[in-house]
DNA sequence: CAGGCTGAGTTGGATTCTCCAACTCAGTTG
DNA sequence: CAACTGAGTTGGAGAATCCAACTCAGCCTG
């Protein structure tokens, strides 16, 4: 994925996708905010991902800030390496809600949802909305982007 | 990006990101869907992206059923083709819309947003939150994926 | 203390994708 | 009928991806 930089400069979503636009680096996210996984092995295993690929996605999540390389030590055993969530990280799951949401309604598998979002006390299904604010939930179709301090003049 | 026939069977995530993985996708889907582009040549001035993958893109975006490739013809020339967004499309605003919050608070350009998402009719700003059943905004951090019925039982 | 095991990677080579530049093609205008 | 314009193709170079096999470090067993 080579850089274009007048994309990259300003736009946040040209930026995010300087590391959400490859597909491993969103499943590697998938498996750690969804399911907790931590471990090179782990990846590995869950998504059959060549191990050339996820050293280098890891090592991009965590240059990005999206997760920490951190030594562990089981009983037993000597350091490894396990790789979690930072704060910019978890931050990220509504993104992944929104594209499994999209996945779940315009590209159906057949099987029914792989993952529902839920309420962690009550197990009650939840949805991403957007809200006005006081807290009202909008259409989606009355929301529009207008250009904002970081759009560019010219274009 | 060549598939993993087991990782994209059930995930909808893994299904999404067979259209969404790729970076010129989602910012063709930018143009679309934030500036109302439709139009080939649109696209290529505004992304500086290579004409054969616009051409790749298009079409992918146009099989996924999130693009409809639709004639037009405008005074005096002879009739075009343009890209229009179908109901699918349209669906991916909320994604584009996690990406670019988490791209601004996370990865800042430091010349600010470069796109605010407002009400249509008052401008004011909107953001993306989750909800409960009864409309309530819940903490992020209260929400958990569990395993739904397209869920591997083995895994 | 030799040998095996395990997690976390490297390395090599084939295949595929992406990029850029130059070119094509069809209808429309002058 | 020559020039123009939008919507693409085509060719070739460079990069990314894939898989398989290999490495490497420390722990445990015998």
């Amino acid at each position: 994925m080579r850089q274009n930089a007048e994309t990259a400069e300003r736009c946040s979503i040209a930026r995010s996708l300087e590391v959400l636009g490859q597909k491993w680096s969103v499943l590697v996210l998938r498996e750690a905010i969804l399911r907790g996984r931590t471990r090179f092995a782990e990846f590995r295993a869950e998504l059959g991902v060549a191990p050339d690929v996820l050293t280098d996605r890891l090592a991009r999540l965590v240059e990005a800030g999206i997760l920490e390389r951190r030594p562990y030590r089981e009983a037993g055993e000597r350091e490894r390496v396990e790789y979690v969530l930072t704060e910019a990280g978890w931050a990220l799951k509504p993104v992944l809600a929104a594209i499994s949401a999209w996945g779940d309604e315009y590209r159906p598998s057949g099987f029914g949802p792989a993952a529902i979002y839920t309420e962690r006390e009550t197990g009650a299904p939840v949805r991403l909305a957007f809200l006005d604010g006081e807290g009202g939930e909008l259409d989606p179709e009355d929301v529009v982007a207008v250009p904002g301090p970081g759009a560019t003049v010219t274009a």
